[in-house]
RNA sequence: CGGAGUGUAGCGCAGCCCGGUAGCGCGUCUGUUUUGGGUGCAGAAUGUCGGGGGUUCGAAUCCCUCCACUCCGACCA
């Protein structure tokens, strides 16, 4: 039984703020703040106020429930982890300055653990030995570190997070495939009791490395990455991943002949289609980055061709046989001296280096580009005619109104926040650090494994992104902090207010509900109000002696414009209607 | 690391140009009043003006330096 004292906001850290602190940029950084569920102790650090915590551990009870649910098994890995391990990984010289290093006493190597595949690796590795152990999946809710370029939006990009990650072992791709099906099944159940707007997306597989990967978005202006989605079917994928098909009419004939026009002082495409009268859709932009690394350490410069309004896709590029990745922008002391024109106006005509054409660009006909000489630009060039037929590739960001790769529709772009992440791994991390068992057979067989994620500290952000109005937060109930506020009237004053609010209290409490009891016999109305809505708790019942003498309480679901007043015997029934937990 | 900016009471800010006894609003505390949506009144506490150095009779204010933080571009749950 649950002592009550935690209940009444008497006894409650209630640090509402009125103000709204300068450096809160996004909604749910702002109300985390004015709801007192969290504060910050340096950039990227937060402590968790009594309210914030309440919430998350209702968010990682749900993820909790649902991963036990799918056979995940929950164990606890440390944040330090031996330098020993990543080196074994080869991630220890892979990984930048993100991953804090640290030594120790003995001045032995150490990182703060931004995620934990070896860790995972070496355990397991050292557990299972039999196939007949197989499949199996590991997972664990706990503190990550990442020292992050940029902090911020409070929570929602800090450097010290909470995540759920979650690591299967398999003997086979099927049965690899089978756990990333649960999985994918499992997060939509999560995301769902958690009364989130999501949509699971094709994904780039990253740095983490693998075949095949879901991300899980919540949709939110706020959010930092563009979601592709089909208006005619399920196709929803990452900007970053999002295919561009090639135009699927022929090439239109050329019709002009190839002009060399002087453009002084004119260098992006705004200017030259601006000063040129023309669309930006008509000209061609070209990009010079450098190649892959060669073995006297050498790179080659490669110029990449696009439509004038697109914009290049570097995930896309840098994967291109020949482009160096990470991709890299060609320095311009480079691009004057050895192609002889500055960044302004450099184009693919008579251009000495390689060059890929995005298909949008090489589909265009009479276009515009720069003339690779200082303040020229050329009209009217085509394709063949003017310089050799391209080699061309998808190396664009899609935009709103592209036909969408799975065939049907039309491509709609939308903003999303990354709160989940499925992938499979493969061997990546199995192979290098030796993890083996033995199959049927009797063999040795190198495990396959899979990783999933969840940002449980970025999903508590993400929730008042989604849910929230001018007065403040609005739970969802199964991760509200508190189901109910009680908030009586003139409780100093009034014995009937004091007795019926005291007894609904207890009522409602154990029946299994959180209730938060607005006690303060001096507090005024408006302030209880105001603080019950800021904090989000989405149903309230106001107890005054007006409605007592009339045999009624009121209600309000935060969420609602109007409130009620409901017969005090059917209050409990009321609620228990209302509430969705 | 690059570019822009800010550090003055718990929070939000003014004062800085043009040096001369530290200010406003909110919050907090006391009393009083009010009580169906952040009441009104009266009073009180709270500051090494980010740190250090310099110029000056005198520095929040001018100069140097260090530090912290925020915002804009390259990371990811």
């Amino acid at each position: 039984m649950r002592s009550d004292t935690f209940m009444r906001s008497s006894r409650f850290l209630i640090a509402t703020l009125k103000e709204t602190p300068a450096d809160a940029e996004v909604i749910s950084h702002q109300l985390m703040l004015r709801a007192g569920m969290i504060r910050k102790m340096a950039t990227g650090l937060y402590n968790w106020l009594p309210l914030g915590l309440r919430v998350l551990r209702k968010v990682e009870r749900i993820i909790r429930e649902e991963m036990d649910k799918s056979g995940a098994q929950e164990v606890l890995m440390p944040l330090v982890q031996p330098a020993e391990l990543w080196e074994e990984s080869g991630r220890w010289q892979q990984y930048g300055p993100e991953l804090l290093r640290i030594t120790d006493r003995h001045d032995r190597a150490f990182c703060l653990g931004p995620t934990h595949e070896e860790v995972i690796t070496d355990l397991i590795r050292g557990e299972i030995k039999s196939y007949k152990q197989l499949p199996a999946n590991f997972y664990q809710i706990q503190t990550k570190f990442r020292d992050e370029i940029r902090p911020r939006f409070g929570v929602m990009r800090s450097r010290e997070f909470i995540m759920k990650d979650a690591y299967s072992f398999h003997l086979s791709h099927q049965s690899l495939q089978e756990t990333y099906d649960v999985m994918h099944a499992t997060y939509c159940s999560i995301f769902t009791r958690l009364g989130l707007g999501f949509r699971p997306v094709l994904a780039d597989t990253g740095s983490i490395g693998g075949a095949f990967s879901h991300e899980f978005h919540v949709l939110a202006e706020s959010g930092e990455d563009d979601i592709a989605f089909s208006n005619a079917s399920d196709y929803a994928a990452n900007i970053e991943k999002a295919e561009a098909l090639p135009p699927a009419t022929a090439r239109p004939a050329p019709a002009q002949a190839m002009k060399e026009i002087a453009t002084p002082g004119k260098h992006s495409i705004e200017e030259v289609s601006a000063f040129l009268n023309i669309k930006p859709e008509q000209t061609v932009k070209t990009l010079i980055v450098l190649g892959s690394v060669q073995a006297d350490k050498s790179q080659a410069l490669v110029a990449l061709v696009l439509r004038g309004d697109h914009e290049l896709n570097e995930i896309k590029a840098e994967k291109i046989t020949g482009i160096a990745s990470p991709l890299t922008f060609a320095p311009e002391v480079r691009i004057k001296t050895e192609l002889g024109v500055s960044v302004g106006s450099i184009g693919p005509v008579g251009l000495k280096i390689p060059m890929i054409v995005d298909h949008a660009a090489a589909h265009l006909a009479d276009f515009v580009c720069g003339a690779n000489k200082d303040g020229y630009h050329l009209t009217g060039v085509n394709w063949d005619r003017d310089e050799k037929a391209p080699m061309v590739a998808d190396i664009r960001n899609v935009v709103a109104g592209d036909p969408s790769p799975c065939g049907k529709g039309t491509l709609e772009i939308k903003r999303g926040i990354e709160v989940g992440h499925i992938f499979q791994l493969g061997t990546k991390y199995s192979e290098a650090m030796k993890a083996k068992v033995l199959n049927e057979a009797g063999q040795e067989q190198t495990m396959i494994m899979g990783c999933y994620g969840i940002g449980v500290t970025r999903v508590v952000a993400s929730a008042i992104e989604q849910n929230f109005d001018e007065n403040g937060i609005i739970w969802p109930d199964s991760i509200a902090p508190f189901h109910i506020a009680i908030v009586p009237i003139n409780m100093g004053k009034s014995e009937a207010v004091a007795k019926k609010a005291n007894e609904l209290y207890t009522q409602l409490s154990q029946i299994g509900f959180d209730v938060l009891f607005m006690d303060d016999e001096k507090a005024r109305l408006g302030a209880m109000l105001a603080d019950t809505d800021l904090m989000g708790i989405p149903h309230r019942v106001v107890i005054g002696d007006r409605g007592l003498e009339a045999g009624t309480i009121e209600y309000k679901a935060r969420r609602d414009e109007n409130k009620q007043e409901i017969a005090i015997n059917d209050l409990v029934n009321f609620l228990r209607g209302q509430i969705k937990v």
